[in-house]
RNA sequence: GUGAGUGUCGCCUAGCGGUCUAAGGCGCCAGGUUGUGGCCCUGGAGAGCGAGGGUUCAAAUCCCUCCACUCACCCCA
């Protein structure tokens, strides 16, 4: 019997709700916002990632789902939305739009990883982009759409962290003092932050391990070495979103796994225990157009993981909208009821009413308890007697009530 | 890549060496009305116990290996 393969999943209709409920969500917070949607290809040229995200990350170290096509070209699923997004902002010339152009995705992602609870190798993101400008006022903006989307769809309890990591005049720096700082601790230090002190020491802020944690709390702080533009930067952004009366919290340990990020990073996250907490995260990327070609064109953006949503919804019991179905079942009895049930049937849909027609030859009452766990609204009835009149037997299920009417007014009745 | 836990009908669960040709609940199908649902009653279909190997007179029940799933670490959405 096959599987889906490890770390993907089926969406089943009964998990839909929560996915249209989403999708409805982001399309309107872009519509309150001014983002439009762009579809990026599943797949891109391997070097796009290993070039934005970083070859030192593990997302491009051991994570990519990267293969040689037929034609000899490298390929690689994308592990994530954004570097996609500038391709096309560069590929179509989009910087000869109104600036910053503002765009979002809902896309998979594919990245090859041990699966847990909200993780997978397959998943769904969807992110927006404001790319062409550095006003803070734009940080502000992005970061209070994210949130907004928050609220919109009743989860409760998030917190919004916050930090700013310079960019590359005064990050490396800033680095530099880390490491130093770090250096003095080494022996304290787990076995995976000496590593991490070696490659990626920002990373050392985030780990997890109690030993580390108060090593961390007192290391140097990247909002204290930021450079005067930097500097002003953040306080703006702070300002905008004190204005916009958001919950933010100043996290300096806060630092995000891709390495194109400068300046201003987020987080949204719950407050419940668990280790999956980041639901969505963000930041300016103010080089990365640049470094995949185009000319320095600042940006920033905001990403979300939908299965995690959907995993904090379900954990909050928020209720869903269900999906519309159709409102009419027809059940029939013999086969001339059956020919009149199939013309029946095709003349509602042409006019816009969803109808499920009984398939196979059950019993009326095999029918009707179709009927009835598919939530129909109102039952059509059709037997001999009925053809013979050119009548139909209309009954409505909540009430069990039912009259026979003419056919030719069925329509007129179901509005 | 590392660690821990789990693996019995579609779902949930019982069984923990012989009474298992595996039991129950949900769901599904059908009957209880000759043309009528939701409740109730009755019946039916549906697993040979993740896979393979071993121990034993005898294994779903013990052991081994593998696989899968889950959770955690790593990393990230």
């Amino acid at each position: 019997m096959y599987r889906a393969p490890r770390g993907t999943s089926d969406i089943l209709p009964r998990e839909q709700a929560y996915w249209r409920y989403i999708e409805q969500k982001v399309v309107n917070a872009c519509q309150l916002y001014g983002y439009e949607r762009i579809d990026a290809p599943a797949f891109e040229d391997t070097k796009l990632f290993s070039r934005s995200v970083g070859e030192d990350t593990d997302i491009v170290e051991k994570q990519m789902y990267t293969f040689e096509d037929r034609g000899g070209n490298k390929i690689t699923l994308r592990p994530e939305g954004t570097a996609p997004v500038c391709r096309a902002y560069l590929e179509h010339g989009l910087h000869n739009l109104p600036q910053p152009v503002k765009l979002y995705y809902i896309a998979s992602i594919f990245r090859y990883e041990r699966p847990q609870a909200g993780r997978y190798r397959q998943h769904y993101q969807f992110g927006f982009e404001a790319i062409g400008d550095d006003d803070p006022a734009l940080d502000a903006e992005v970061i209070d759409m994210a949130w907004q989307f928050f609220q919109s769809l009743n989860l409760r309890h998030l917190s919004l962290q916050l930090n700013s990591i310079g960019c590359k005049k005064c990050r490396p720096g800033y680095l530099a003092i880390l490491k130093d700082y770090y250096a003095s601790h080494t022996r304290d230090l787990c076995s995976d932050c000496k590593t991490r002190l070696k490659r990626n020491p920002l990373r050392l802020l985030d780990c997890k391990k109690p030993q580390c944690q108060q090593i961390a709390n007192s290391a140097p702080r990247s909002i204290d070495y930021l450079c005067p533009q930097c500097d002003e930067h953040f306080n703006r952004v702070k300002r905008y979103l004190e204005l916009l009366d958001l919950p933010f919290a100043v996290n300096h340990r806060l630092v995000r796994g891709l390495d194109y990020y400068t300046r201003t990073v987020f987080e949204i996250q719950p407050e419940v225990e668990g280790a999956q907490t980041t639901l969505g995260g963000g930041g300016r990327y103010d080089d990365l157009i640049e470094e995949l070609g185009g000319k320095p064109t600042p940006a920033l953006g905001f990403a979300a993981g939908i299965e995690r949503i959907i995993l904090n919804l379900k954990k909050q019991n928020v209720p869903i909208p269900p999906l519309p179905r159709p409102q009419v079942f027809i059940a029939h009895i013999g086969d001339k009821a059956r020919d009149e049930a199939i013309k029946l049937a095709a003349a509602l849909r042409k006019n816009g009413i969803g109808v499920i027609e009984a398939i196979g030859n059950k019993s009326l009452k095999a029918q009707l308890r179709q009927a009835n766990t598919l939530g129909a609204h109102h039952t059509v009835i059709i037997g001999e007697q009925e053809v013979k009149t050119g009548t139909v037997i209309l009954r409505d299920m909540t009430t069990a009530q039912q009259r026979t009417i003419p056919i030719v007014q069925l329509q007129e009745e179901l509005r």
